[in-house]
RNA sequence: GCAGGGAUGACGGAGCGGUCAAUCGUACCUGACUGUAAAUCAGGCGGCCUACGGCCUACGGGGGUUCAAAUCCCUCUCCCUGCACCA
């Protein structure tokens, strides 16, 4: 299947300026991250999942990290102004984001940039003068993230967050100029600023050069954007986000959402994916769909080694293998991948929870005894303490709820 | 600058002197049913405790009035709406 129709098939395209069939040639394209964070999260993974697919049909990849957008602030999609981030921070965060774009571009050909190399060196009249006379002022106006900051409800917008779209812009610019760079791609939200450098590049160069969007990725459940909330982030950083937890959020996946995730986010090809779609409907008990959307988003984040890990994880948790039985390698690898205390024996239940992180406070931990959300070993657990018989070998798995997702390890001291 | 209006828990939004740890909705957590799914129903949702009870901290910041304040007064900060100023 050619580029273009199965970019189609997986619904990765929401805008674009351009036929179709324009991409099955490959020429360069470039892909903006933002660094506003040190992480990654699974919401800027589809995007860059959509960059290796562009990259295996042959196309030449540009990275561009946004050191110098960063420092600005990208008003798109904000209700409200942004707080500055120190000019270090930032660096820092275009180093840990620079490492695992490495990461999930292993063995693919790609060329990473970060825009402060011309536009820390950009000269404010000529600015204004070869780029702000390009743009006019009622189209910028109109733009929809103006529109809504501006308008009658709008927590307003400062003069520096209304000019990163010009930036944007110039990098477009920039790199077509300079590195013959054709095609810009990213998620819906930054189709406006997208567009900036598509129409300046046609102004200056009277050349063409184009714009591909993706839709953002909902939950189909709920309604809402994925993987923005705060506290429900999903980090690909492994110190934030442990390989195992990053796979269990995998296995957790609703049904409704499962083949969208496949295709959105694995490389595998339509037949693949409708074969494990035909035995998901089968037999959807056993999941089949989940764990292949699993087994794949996490080899390709964290390696395979960490995903089959991930796996004999997992197997801990839903007590197909006993954690009795572990071996001491797998052992300490568990302890870096789940919350894990070292308790004596006949530690309270409330206390073990609220050390494992499993619960907020002693309040909540009772709640959750209460309402006999705690699980030993797979069993439901009903006493207050845990005596040394319920330590197996000198260690148990903590659970709390029925879902697997979250255990915690806790070892006899 | 002047005049009005506003700031309440994760969010939206009630309350306008005691019965307010604060109605309600959403989000979130747990249980039942299931499949580590969804929907539905039920419970919970500031913290701490030797718990059908008690204590602490909270309604933008600070100060006051009162036996008693989220609720009244003063003041500061920020936001909104008009008007004025500036073009």
């Amino acid at each position: 299947m050619n580029l273009s129709d199965d970019l189609a098939w997986r619904g990765l395209i929401k805008d674009k300026t351009f036929e179709p069939k324009w991409l099955d040639t490959p020429r360069k394209f470039y892909l903006g991250i933002d660094a506003s964070s040190d992480s990654l999260t699974i919401g800027n993974l589809a995007i860059i999942t959509l960059a290796r697919r562009l990259a295996e049909a042959g196309w030449s990849a540009v990275m561009l990290a946004g050191g110098a957008t960063s420092l600005v602030g990208d008003p798109g999609g904000k209700h409200e102004e942004r707080e500055l981030k120190p000019k270090s921070e930032i660096e820092r965060n275009i180093e840990g984001v620079k490492a695992q774009i490495e990461q999930l571009f292993a063995g693919q050909r790609h060329e990473m940039v970060n825009n402060l190399e011309w536009l820390g060196e950009l000269k404010y009249l000529d600015f204004l003068r070869d780029i702000g006379k390009n743009f006019s002022m009622t189209e910028l106006m109109q733009r929809e993230f103006v529109d809504t900051r501006m308008g009658e409800s709008g927590a307003g917008i400062s003069y520096a967050e209304f000019s990163y779209s010009l930036l944007q812009g110039y990098d477009f610019w920039w790199l077509f100029k300079n590195k013959d760079v054709q095609l810009q791609i990213g998620a819906s939200d930054q189709w406006g600023n997208m567009l900036s450098g598509v129409s300046l590049i046609r102004k200056k160069e009277t050349s063409e050069a184009h714009a591909l969007s993706m839709p953002l990725v909902v939950n189909k459940a709920t309604g809402r954007k994925f993987g923005k909330s705060e506290t429900g982030a999903i980090w690909l950083d492994p110190k934030r986000t442990s390989p195992t937890q990053f796979y269990q959020f995998w296995i957790n996946v609703d049904d409704a959402d499962v083949e969208e995730y496949l295709k959105i986010y694995t490389l595998l090809p339509k037949e693949a994916v409708n074969e494990l779609m035909g035995q998901q409907k089968k037999t959807p008990q056993e999941r089949p769909a989940q764990i292949a959307l699993a087994g794949e988003v996490t080899a390709m984040v964290h390696g395979v080694e960490a995903n089959k890990f991930a796996q004999s994880v997992t197997d801990y948790l839903i007590g197909k293998s006993p954690i009795a039985e572990v071996s001491e390698a797998a052992l300490k690898e568990i302890r870096i991948a789940l919350p894990n205390i070292k308790a004596q024996p006949g530690i309270s239940v409330i206390e073990a929870l609220v050390e494992s992180g499993l619960a907020a406070s002693n309040s909540d931990a009772r709640r959750l005894a209460q309402s006999k959300a705690v699980y030993v070993n797979d069993q439901q657990f009903t006493k207050d303490h845990l005596e040394a018989g319920d330590f197996k070998n000198g260690r148990l798995m903590l659970r709390r709820g029925k879902a697997y997702k979250d255990s915690a390890l806790i070892e006899l001291a």
